[in-house]
DNA sequence: GAGTGGTCTAGACCACTCA
DNA sequence: GAGTGGTCTAGACCACTCA
């Protein structure tokens, strides 16, 4: 037996995938880990099956459950590798696609830039970390990465050797700081290179690069990352269905 | 009383959905109208309110129906104008929205060739139309677009001075050729920009530009429109949620 | 065979719209 | 007040998983 708590003008169905959604936020789970099943769920908040199963499509909808039939219903495990392919087809020269390479150029603890402070919601001059790497396809740099991180924490970053784990950070961030990617924001803009981003990248002068803004959340929906992407819009292609 | 005639392997809202969808398709109920009440598609059906209700959330989240409560459920009257703000942020001085007015270059009757018959789905050297026209805000032309539609259903528009009409075609397709365009994909890249579009586009060489190709169907899936358009990227910025 | 999510029923009652 | 969609119940039975 147990109480939903909040606001009791809302449907029964949206209370549920709120209290969820807070105990999931919360880690009372871990990711890939079952969550009760909904004949459990009925009877632990007295609701009737249908009221239960709308609250949880609410959630897979979001992309934070998953469902698996005769198995139960899990928290959805973040795949972040996904995401760069979204925007840009890396592929090698036999055509296979591939996780470029990370070589980190720079990590450094700073106070953050009113752009960055803001963007995170933190106070101005914030403690801050910022990491700048470059992805390299076939020794080839494809990508430039501007990092922001709030020190508080990510602090255990600095004491580290980034260059030793893999290329991905989300899995970083979760081991060495217990912390979660679950949603991001992503905005798309395209601009002339700048020569500094031309050298980076070896690219002529000039040319079209597309730019990634990326605003990661925790399950609870605070900001943990704020990134910028820069790739050669040979790379680009993105596509959307309509309506 | 009614039957549903799709494989009885799949479950009744699946059905009914896919017998609404063709319904829909096939015009039996214009954009804007209302469908038939739940309680009557439950009693036509023989289903429960429940499974009905199912098979048109369906068509709600596709975008194709919208729920009104207390009214109705309505056939979506589809809101292109809204496309061109997806990717471009076209303001005026004023900074206020505005659709950009429609100067068209060129209407001609050609025949398809190749990467136009492939994407509409036509035979090789299929009659087809050709428009070029420029998009303009304040006189300073923004866009430059190139449509394909296959002759047979849109030769009215060659019998026509499109330039009396507004600056938006999918209303002219509905009125002049009776083709409703219900979904659409879209595609993205970048490049530096070709002399032709520079001059077009008033830019200087070189400038980056953002490139959308559009594939427009109507509701039973056959593509009716293909349609090239290239904007400055300074105008573009997009934005995705993602997980 | 026990346990899971998936489909479906036959309602009751509520919130909203519109004449 | 009649008619619409929105919420919710208390199940039954099915399809699938796993030991």
């Amino acid at each position: 037996m147990n109480q939903l708590s909040s606001d009791d003008r809302l449907p029964l169905y949206q209370r549920l995938r709120d209290q969820l959604a807070e105990q999931i936020a919360n880690n009372r789970w871990r990711p890939g880990e079952a969550i009760p099943t909904e004949a459990a769920l009925s009877s632990e908040y007295c609701l009737s099956t249908g009221t239960v199963r709308k609250a949880i499509d609410m959630l897979v909808a979001e992309n934070i459950l998953e469902r698996q039939q005769g198995r139960g219903t899990f928290i959805r495990r973040p795949q972040f590798q996904s995401s760069l392919f979204r925007f840009f087809r890396f592929q090698t020269a036999a055509g296979e696609r591939r996780v470029p390479e990370s070589r980190i150029l720079s990590i450094e603890p700073l106070l953050a830039p009113s752009a960055v402070s803001h963007a995170l919601g933190l106070m101005p001059d914030a403690p801050v970390i910022r990491i700048v790497r470059l992805r390299l396809l076939d020794a080839q740099p494809v990508l430039a990465e501007e990092i922001w991180l709030p020190r508080v924490q990510f602090q255990a970053l600095l004491e580290t050797e980034l260059d030793r784990h893999g290329p991905l950070l989300y899995p970083i961030y979760e081991e060495l700081c217990g912390q979660v990617v679950a949603y991001a924001e992503e905005t798309l803009t395209a601009e002339a290179v700048s020569d500094v981003h031309a050298r980076l990248l070896q690219i002529p002068a000039n040319s079209p690069v597309v730019v990634i803004e990326r605003l990661a959340r925790n399950y609870a929906g605070h900001p943990l990352e704020w990134r910028r992407s820069r790739g050669h819009a040979s790379h680009f292609r993105y596509s959307v269905d309509i309506r």
